[in-house]
DNA sequence: GCGATCACG
DNA sequence: ACGTACGTGATCGCT
């Protein structure tokens, strides 16, 4: 009769932390259900246990650790979502038929080491399970423990035995405690003794056996003083460590291990309960169907998973690949190997196998077949490094996740087909090293994981593309952001040159100053501290010198530049801070930073994220060239380090308040669009229209506030906020903003519209479509739905923006390759493109560019480009 | 790994 | 009365 012991809140952390957090379509976070529960079904299959329990803590503290200080420290308050997690757990292990148990006043420990002692007693075979190494110290002849642990989102288990304990740790199992009492375990609030950590204490127990001897024999020469002097003055804290290290396995429990069963599913609970955690997988998996759970109205009907024959691709074969219609494509960056998945089949296709990889690459990447894949911008990139041109490339799984849900940053295959196909796959990293794969054959985990992709991005596309389409976002995913992707590789690919030499003896001039500037602060704060500490500036300069405080962060004094520029008179001191945090920042992230990635070949290629923002704007990075400094005139001489390549030019065309006009635009206000169309100034005419004075006669101070009143409107505005921008009253603010939206009504129900249709429907959308969901604004906590109602107003407005230059970007593209195929796109800056081209055809391609930009999208209002060129990125901003 | 700060649109 | 503008990424210090 073998029992098995389950450590349940160990099991249930691990697989909460191990795995990324999902959620069902109703929002309650499955995580650590599934992952416990695929656990779970992994054990019972390998061990057949005949009795069966789950243990769990309670959440009050236990008598045990009660009864010493250290432990009257607070618990960790727990995460909510995984809170949600426990009663469902319950559920499921009732559903099970398993035994799960707590106690008060005891921990999991407790319980697993309790009944193992009464199952050894009874000459029975015991295995406990438990990621915690803690409950290695039951092994013993009856008892074996399996210890989990999880890497990478894959949990591997290690089975430990008195024998195989003692060879890795060189002692019994049970000195494990006595190895606690002297390193302590900060994750358990053990203290040890202070200043010995494992190797320490491994080497005295397996020296002296145990706690008591090493105490017997402080004497011995083997402990060297230091060592004897940290162990006398930590006797009492190891003795301690030992009672809290020790298993109870003497609680009393009103059941014994005979008591137990084996696990007995109760189909139908499971089938009722996995719909509603809707754990397609496993239902598939457990073979559980609409019998087993009675009625079913809610259950969609179940796609059988589907079978792919497996095989590996030679010389004799390649016809089967460039015969193919449709295929989704996973790869190995260096693609020196890939696999397609098409109809049942997956071929894996190494270029070791043959003779003419290259050709085979050029013939499949840029022939006939329909190329489905997850992440097509890299893939393209991969591709112009082997001069090949992608071709037919009709479906990014990546970029339709994107659009479905803009707000979760990333799209990793393993998560995305989680979420779509509740299907649990390895991820990418499993195979990104060079050299990971064996032939097919060998069954690697990496050949396994490139597989497993490639067949589940193909049925991604199904199930994406009608999504995509039921949301209306077919042309925006196929006419705007898959086409983009081929033409930000490219621009990333093309690079920006980067004058090394410049940015480096900029570099130098800077750290002169700095070490200058850094003398000068020491001086007056009469010793040295580090500056780029905000907690050791805050205490200096709040409580040494005294200065008034004004604002609080979370962690103590704020010390950002607005704070600080509130005391300039106040202190000679901090003109110098705020200047050395000026050069620091223009040194380490600008001049280092770029200098840590220049390439061979002098120049700098960024990586443009698609995916990364809720409002359908790109972002860079690695390095970010779309936050190279501009605002002020000595960070501008970074920009001076870009130089176009021998002769050539920087053509850069910007558009000229793109937002504004495409508020003007989706809001159809009258009067803002008469204002665009007549040509004047933007800022001048709101001027004149909130001040009631004659456009002629605005001055610079009412231009400047009605340009923060502009901006303002465009991210939602609140008078306070403006008030505090333009250092004006509160009341006066709200005055502004009050004539604004009589002179602009248009605009004022515009606003009022997207926030109730955004609370309405749950989502805003752009121009073309795209989508931002918004459940901030059923929230109860003011702040948030504040916040929810300004990204109504914003999204789409930063969204559109987002959309146009989009779409520019391809249509600059094709035309600069038709037309002027030597000139490069080089960057984009959200409302800037920058091109690179031989200084003759720099005219030209100025006027293309504003063509295209400008006539991109008919909206009620005029869009304006202005271009410059110059032989740095400097020279070319008017 | 997170907060504070600051660079950009 | 609430708290206080939208969207990003890199670097640093600290836990």
């Amino acid at each position: 009769m073998k029992l098995m012991l389950l450590d349940g809140s160990n099991l249930v952390h691990r697989a909460y932390y191990g795995i990324r957090p999902f959620t069902t379509s109703d929002g309650l976070h499955t995580n650590a259900i599934y992952g416990f529960f695929s656990t779970l079904l992994k054990l019972l299959e390998e061990e057949k246990p005949d009795r069966i329990l789950v243990a769990f803590d309670t959440e009050a503290p236990t008598k045990r650790k009660l009864a010493f200080e250290a432990y009257k420290a607070q618990r960790a308050p727990q995460d909510p979502e995984l809170a949600e997690q426990w009663e469902p757990i319950n559920e499921l292990l009732d559903a099970c038929g398993i035994r799960h148990f707590a106690t008060e006043g005891y921990e999991a420990d407790d319980i697993i080491g309790t009944l193992s002692r009464m199952n050894a007693e009874a000459g029975e075979e015991t295995l406990v399970v438990s990621g915690d190494r803690d409950m290695l110290q039951l092994t013993s002849a009856d008892v074996s423990v399996r210890y989990v642990s999880t890497a990478k989102g894959q949990t591997t288990t290690k089975l430990y035995t008195p024998e195989s304990f003692e060879e890795e740790y060189g002692f019994e199992p049970i000195r494990l405690i006595d190895l606690k009492a002297l390193m302590g375990d900060a994750s358990d609030n053990i203290p040890g003794v202070a200043g010995i950590g494992k190797k320490g204490a491994t080497d005295l127990i397996t020296a002296f056996g145990t706690l008591d001897g090493v105490y017997a024999n402080l004497d011995d020469p083997r402990i060297k003083p230091g060592m004897r002097a940290k162990l006398e003055s930590g006797r009492e804290m190891a003795y301690q460590s030992y009672e809290l290290a020790t298993i109870d396995r003497r609680i009393s429990l009103d059941f014994g291990p005979s008591d137990l069963k084996p696990a007995n599913f109760d189909r139908a609970a499971l089938y009722k309960l996995f719909l509603r955690l809707e754990f397609r997988a496993f239902i598939q998996k457990l073979g559980l169907t609409a019998e087993d759970g009675g009625q079913s109205d809610d259950a969609e009907p179940l796609a059988p998973q589907r079978v792919y024959e497996r095989t590996e691709l030679d010389e004799n074969s390649v016809s089967e690949l460039m015969s193919l219609d449709r295929a989704a494509v996973a790869w190995q960056p260096g693609l020196d190997a890939f696999c397609v998945s098409t109809d049942g089949r997956t071929m894996l296709v190494r270029g070791q196998n043959f003779a003419d990889y290259s050709r085979l690459l050029r013939d499949f990447f840029g022939g006939d077949t329909k190329k489905i894949v997850h992440g097509s911008k890299s893939l393209y990139r991969e591709l112009l490094e082997a001069n090949i041109e992608p071709k037919n490339f009709v479906f990014d799984t990546e970029l339709a996740a994107y659009l479905i849900d803009p707000s979760l940053g990333k799209y990793p295959i393993d998560r995305v087909a989680l979420g779509y196909l509740h299907r649990d796959i390895p991820p990418k990293d499993a195979y990104s090293e060079p050299d990971c794969f064996g032939a097919l054959a060998d069954c690697s985990g990496a050949i396994d994981a490139i597989c497993a992709h490639a067949e589940a991005t193909l049925e991604l596309m199904d199930t994406l593309s009608s999504k995509i389409d039921e949301l209306g976002m077919h042309e925006l995913l196929v006419d705007l952001e898959q086409p983009l992707a081929l033409v930000l590789a490219e621009m990333e690919r093309n690079g920006m040159a980067l004058d090394s030499a410049a940015i480096r003896a900029f570099g130098d001039s800077l750290a002169e100053r700095i070490a200058d500037i850094e003398k000068q602060i020491f001086a007056y704060s009469e010793g040295e501290f580090n500056i780029n500490s905000t907690k050791a500036l805050g205490e200096l300069l709040f409580e040494k010198l005294g200065l008034h405080a004004t604002k609080k962060t979370k962690s103590g004094y704020s010390t950002d530049a607005e704070t600080l520029g509130k005391l300039r008179s106040q202190h000679p001191i901090i003109d110098l801070i705020l200047e050395y945090r000026q050069l620091t920042k223009l040194k380490s992230t600008y001049c280092d930073g770029l200098l840590k990635v220049v390439n061979d070949d002098g120049r700098v290629r960024t990586t443009f994220n698609m995916t990364a923002t809720v409002t359908g704007r790109l972002s860079s990075t690695d390095p970010n060239l779309q936050n190279i400094p501009v605002r002020r005139e000595l960070g501008t001489e970074i920009r001076r380090c870009f130089k176009a390549a021998d002769g050539c030019v920087f053509v850069d065309a910007d558009y000229s308040q793109i937002e504004l006009r495409i508020l003007a635009h989706i809001a159809d206000d009258e009067a803002m669009i008469a204002a665009f169309n007549s040509g004047d100034d933007i800022h001048t005419i709101t001027a004149s229209q909130v001040f009631g004075v004659p456009a002629d006669e605005v001055t610079g101070d009412e231009r400047r506030r009605a340009k923060a009143v502009n901006f303002g409107i465009v991210y939602g505005i609140s008078a306070f906020s403006l008030a505090d921008d333009i250092g004006v009253s509160n009341a006066e603010a709200k005055r502004y903003i009050e004539n604004y939206l009589s002179h602009y009504h248009g605009i004022r129900d515009y606003m009022e519209r997207s926030r109730e249709s955004a609370k309405e429907l749950g989502y805003v959308t752009t121009i073309l479509g795209r989508r931002r969901y918004l459940p901030e604004l059923q929230s109860k906590n003011f702040n948030l739905r504040s916040f929810g109602e300004r990204a109504a107003m914003n999204a789409p407005i930063q969204g559109s923006a987002a959309d146009v230059i989009k779409l520019a970007m391809i249509r600059v593209r094709d035309r600069l390759r038709r037309e002027v195929p030597e000139a490069k796109l080089v960057l984009q800056v959200h409302d800037e493109l920058i091109v690179e081209t031989p200084e003759a055809r720099a005219e030209e391609v100025k006027r293309l560019l504003c063509e295209e930009m400008q006539s991109v999208m008919p909206l009620k209002v005029p869009l304006i480009a202005d271009a410059a060129c110059g032989k740095t990125w400097y020279d070319a901003k008017d």
